[in-house]
DNA sequence: CTTGGCAGTTGAACGTGTCGAGTGCCAATG
DNA sequence: CATTGGCACTCGACACGTTCAACTGCCAAG
């Protein structure tokens, strides 16, 4: 399959379909693509491409549209990815750049994405494995229930009420920050729930209990800061291209209210040349989103997160591929800055 | 409209369409229910109601189905809200007692309601108007990043990274630390904006423009505070109801994707004598919604937030007024404790 | 006020015929 | 040997007509 002309009309196959919807025929590929040769021609060539299944006639005699490996053989095709218009470019910079937190910046982000490509956009908030602890906080809240904070070099901020066996004053409060300071600060965070055992050993037997339930939530803080999580944006999206979920969109959205389901979907895509992963159909292992597409990017320091969008099968891979290439290109900026 | 058969008769129209989704017919309301009366007897008083505009045929020569008005009527009527199962509720206090913070507890719910209604749950973050400062912290990040976060006595943690105009070290920071505090400290949030402008003055001449980066911040850390948010669960669900939704369901998922619209159809809701508020189609002004209902009721000390459910408005009126009420009444407890 | 019956209406379902788009194949051609 | 024009054939979409079943509305009788 290395005919120039068969890869040819593969590609005008796809384009049309993408935008009509419509089984696409030998004559109406004349009339939109000028491909110097006749229908018949073409007839011949699409016989060969359904031979090789990257395409199909829904029905005997209708136009063709392509396979799932239709769409791979058409992506891996992409020569060169289409920059942005340079509206989109300015409004990216605009938006991204408007934000102050780290967290503002992904959520605008993420919405962006959402509404250049019209569809639904995913982002990963990114783990920063080699973060340490930078700050333990203990408020006391009163009646024995006490706010444990523990803050990472990374920024992330995670917190937890409990209640204390004992009731202990803010003085107390006090003195303990400095004693679990001692031994965690500037540890990485992927050793506070070991490091956080030994703690209790430390102070009056007396305090061990109150010590023994707040190393429990720092340990418990720990492994929450270390889990991933997957903000979204544009679900409405889905629902406009209900047709082109063939059952319904119940099992995608589904899907997307599961933040394991999506953080497996990312770590299994594989970047291509362009450094762009697109998964089609099938090849999301995941059942409810096989008759989705991915398009998605690293962004940040060394790629460390994963950037977004799903949509139909059907779906426009060299304008997703362009605005997830680009927002991620952008968002690396401005997290590096 | 005092007929109590009429009563009975809009009652038992409400039921069978809201199960069948068909429009209901004389006949096929006697079958379904023992009303006591022959069929041309329910023909009179159908004809009643429809003069009445609480029920209305979708043609000439079809069964009856519910007008808004009509659905009003029914949820009126409805004496007592039936208990939950013995299961379900056992669900509930498994779910909501496992979780450990606060913003835990709320999502579990908010799940826990999508699930059992079988329709999108919103819950409403409490907000503490009287919440004080309980804590101001500052932690360089390095590259004269600085993260400041501010603890309220509600437990809720606002934080934001800022760059400082000079850079300062951790034991200046400390230093600081004090000062905001010396000045906020105990303070009620919605007073932090409005103290903050005075502190820049408070240190000394070259910390000014730092201070009053910082200052800034917590304005704007305390005015983010006191914002209302609103969490969701259960999308997948509108999908299912797809058929209910006469144009699409896309209007509806983008509302629930705006904050500021659900904040407003919560608060233009007035609970009945039940205590659950319902608002059905139209009677919500938001446009994208005159197809939906919202159930909902207040929860938490002195029912500062609501918790509620959104679905087409063919919902099942007394399913789901009993689980809001009864995910309300266990959320209250657990929130109390 | 209720009831049985009857005429009238109407959308849904189904079968039929036509139309257009598209394919596959073949013989002819450069 | 690839390409081309032509032709027969297939099949879904659409429009149309008919039938069917479910209702309603109304009326006269109980």
């Amino acid at each position: 399959m290395t005919d120039p002309r068969r890869l040819e009309v593969l590609r005008a196959i796809v384009e049309d379909y993408v935008q009509s919807r419509e089984p696409v025929g030998s004559r109406a590929l004349l009339e939109r693509h000028n491909l110097g040769v006749s229908a018949a021609t073409i007839r011949n060539d699409m016989a060969s491409l359904e031979d090789e299944g990257l395409i199909v006639a829904p029905h005997t005699s209708s136009g063709r549209i392509p396979t799932e490996k239709g769409y791979r053989h058409f992506v891996d095709q992409i020569g060169d990815v289409k920059p942005l218009s340079v509206a989109e470019r300015r409004a990216i910079a605009a938006l991204i750049e408007g934000s102050h937190d780290v967290n503002e910046v992904l959520e605008n982000t993420v919405r962006l994405l959402a509404t250049i490509t019209q569809q639904v956009a995913l982002i990963q908030v990114p783990q920063y494995s080699n973060a340490t602890v930078r700050h333990i906080e203990l408020v006391a809240l009163g009646a024995g229930q006490t706010l444990v904070v523990l803050i990472a070099s990374s920024g992330r901020v995670e917190q937890r009420v409990i209640l204390l066996p004992t009731s202990v004053g803010d003085e107390v409060l006090a003195g303990l920050r400095q004693v679990l300071l001692s031994v965690l600060n500037a540890k990485p965070i992927s050793d506070v729930a070991r490091l956080a055992l030994g703690i209790p050993e430390l102070v009056s037997p007396g305090m061990a209990p109150a010590v023994r339930t707040i190393a429990e939530a720092l340990s418990a803080l720990a492994r929450n800061s270390s889990v991933d999580r997957i903000l979204t944006a544009g679900t409405a999206n889905l629902a406009r291209s209900n047709l082109d979920f063939p059952l319904s969109i119940t099992p995608v959205l589904e899907a997307l209210e599961e933040q394991v389901v999506l953080l497996r979907l990312f770590s299994e895509l594989e970047q291509d040349a362009h450094g762009i992963a697109v998964g089609i159909g099938t090849e999301n292992q995941y059942i409810a989103l096989t008759e989705a597409s991915v398009v998605a990017t690293g962004y940040g320091h060394g790629e460390q997160a994963m950037i977004g969008v799903l949509g139909p099968t059907r779906m426009n891979y060299p304008t997703s591929m362009a605005a997830v290439r680009a927002v991620a290109r952008y968002l690396s900026r401005i997290l590096a800055s």
